[in-house]
DNA sequence: TGATATTAGTTTCATATGAAACTTGTTGCA
DNA sequence: TGCAACAAGTTTCATATGAAACTAATATCA
């Protein structure tokens, strides 16, 4: 069996480059306190108020109970706020609370600088479709499940 | 502020992407009773023999406590064995054994079959020169350490 | 040469994590 | 209705992790 070569070997490669961002990411919020999943559900419920946890959940490499805790913490902080759902009583909706926002608007513009960074040095539009591609091609497989394994 | 879109920032996807690239590959692996920094340093040490501990946390995501225990691990299994450096006491050389071939080669055409998959789906060549890219900025940003961030 | 700093690797310890059990509320359907 | 399956979210528990202390070997350099 022939090696694989890493250096060509996208899972790995990828997985390098995340690691690094996150750790340049953490560089910037850590000093405020938050931990990475804290900083996410904090990001997502920026973007759009009124997200479920199962929703950041959905959208973020995330266990629910990882999530759960980090709202918790946030909670507990005064940077978030959960209301009942008027529709459905299991589920609650995120907003951030003054402090919150004041805090997010602290984190970001570092954050955003970092992007800007990476993106000026890459082509960011071709990256974007091909993580798209990928994306869509490992949820098909999910389907196929591990027939493609196989051959 | 206004918040950071989340589907157009690299940072989130690529950790979205990589967590389920891990996943996706640790179905593969983890039949066989690796764990995700067994699998790691096994694909390490079979691409390059001789590699030291060291050499795989430079190169890889992960501690040295985690290579440690996953490199005890994978001798205890006798799929790996470790012999001193005769240049250097602290330094020892990995190399897989029989059996530590044998699983590797039972692993890697599944591994293999996943990033055709992959690749097939996406610009791949550019791909690898983005993460390159990236890569070398954030390198070169070390240097600078916070203050681009503070622009 | 010998004192000091550094590096490879291991171990210890406190904490974060994921899986599974659990609670509570909702949906489907007989 | 009422009962079974299901979903959101929390908690519990065993384990994996990272940071720091530690051991042993090697560099550095006065």
């Amino acid at each position: 069996m022939p090696p694989i070569r890493l250096d060509t070997f996208l899972p790995y490669r990828v997985a390098v480059l995340s690691d690094r961002l996150s750790q340049r990411l953490a560089r910037v919020y850590e000093g405020c306190g938050l931990s990475s999943p804290q900083w996410r559900v904090l990001a997502a419920v920026a973007e759009k108020p009124g997200r479920s946890a199962q929703d950041v959940v959905r959208m973020t490499p995330m266990e629910k109970a990882t999530v759960s805790r980090a709202v918790s913490a946030l909670i507990a902080r005064g940077l978030m706020r959960r209301e009942a759902d008027d529709r459905d009583g299991r589920t609650s909706r995120l907003t951030l609370s003054a402090d919150g926002e004041r805090l997010y608007g602290e984190i970001a513009p570092g954050v955003l600088a970092i992007e800007a960074d990476i993106a000026a040095r890459c082509d960011k539009a071709g990256l974007l479709a091909a993580i798209d591609a990928i994306e869509n091609g490992l949820g098909a497989e999910d389907a196929v499940d591990t027939v493609s394994v196989r051959g």
